[in-house]
DNA sequence: TATATCTCCTGCGGGC
DNA sequence: TGCCCGCAGGAGATAT
């Protein structure tokens, strides 16, 4: 499942394999895959055709393609299950392949995603603090990536929140790229239950938390990213390898690799958590 | 205003 | 074998 990581590693193969490439026709196969763009598919089809693309951006698990047209821009994001795969424009076409751009390399720029939560939309830039972003991530907050995130604003937003960690860190506009897996592997590093209120957090605990997250997503990275299944690959439809890693996701009943208690699997947010009951030990009540 | 919950979707695996 | 159900989860919409 492609969290800050894996969409880093598809920004780079499209700075590889993409940027400086026109764009020479456009064929939308599934609708829902541009539902974010309101003008609808053919209209996206019809913009994009004719631009070369000039560079390939991201921030937190936001994607976008700038172009040779001024403050244009291709938002993509992954969701769930969603590729970007550059395949020869006559290679058999993938089961899921919702969205298809002609490039003058002969190529194919592919938008695969099974379960369809991702998509394109064009959208304008707009300047958000000295940066231009696609109006659609401007509410998105940086990533611990990212040269300019600021801990220390970070950690005084999380101190006036009467909100759980976890469910903080999963807030795209607080800290952008963490997801479900990243954000319980930085709590088990951080040895810090995600149903702590994070008001009721030390600042120290909060700084060490978010270093933890930039730690583990920096890792992934160079690992190629996490994946579990198919589902996920880069540009050139090669897997990660970080699940090997992983501290806590995934590992309910197996021993915690730094106490050995039997780690836990828990219900938050309507989705699994895993922690260790010792290292992490839950609120008081 | 802040916080919590629901919804979208498809493939897989388990249970019967 | 085939059917049904639950599960996985990002982010915007909706509810409290």
């Amino acid at each position: 499942m492609p969290e800050l990581p894996e969409v880093e590693v598809v920004r780079r193969g499209l700075t590889e394999h993409v940027v400086g490439r026109v764009v020479r026709a456009v064929t939308v196969k599934h609708p829902r895959s541009v539902r974010r763009h309101e003008p609808g598919g053919a209209d996206l089809a019809a913009r994009l055709t004719g631009l070369r693309v000039e560079s390939a951006q991201r921030r937190g698990k936001f994607l976008w393609l700038t172009f040779d047209e001024p403050d244009t821009s291709l938002v993509v994001h992954l969701g769930m299950s969603g590729q970007m795969l550059v395949q020869p424009a006559d290679a058999p076409l993938e089961k899921h392949a919702h969205i298809l751009a002609a490039l003058d390399s002969g190529q194919e720029l592919r938008f695969i995603d099974q379960r369809t939560f991702g998509g394109w939309q064009l959208a304008d830039l707009v300047e958000v603090e000295g940066t231009l972003l696609p109006e659609p991530v401007a509410h998105i907050g940086r990533d611990p990536l990212d040269p300019l995130f600021d801990a220390d604003r970070v950690v005084k937003a999380l101190r006036a929140k009467q909100s759980e960690i976890k469910r903080l860190l999963l807030d795209q506009t607080i800290v952008s790229g963490v997801g479900n897996i990243y954000a319980d592997e930085a709590l088990w590093r951080a040895g810090i239950h995600g149903e702590r209120v994070a008001a009721k957090l030390t600042r120290p605990a909060l700084h060490g938390l978010l270093t933890e997250a930039g730690t583990v997503m920096s890792e992934a990275l160079q690992a190629g990213g996490t994946s579990f299944d198919a589902l996920y690959v880069n540009v050139n439809g090669q897997s990660g390898y970080f699940e090997r890693s992983l501290n806590a996701y995934g590992r309910e009943h197996e021993p915690c690799r730094r106490c050995g208690a039997p780690m836990v699997r828990e219900k938050f947010m309507n989705r699994s958590s895993f922690s260790c009951p010792r290292c992490q030990p839950r609120p008081r009540t």
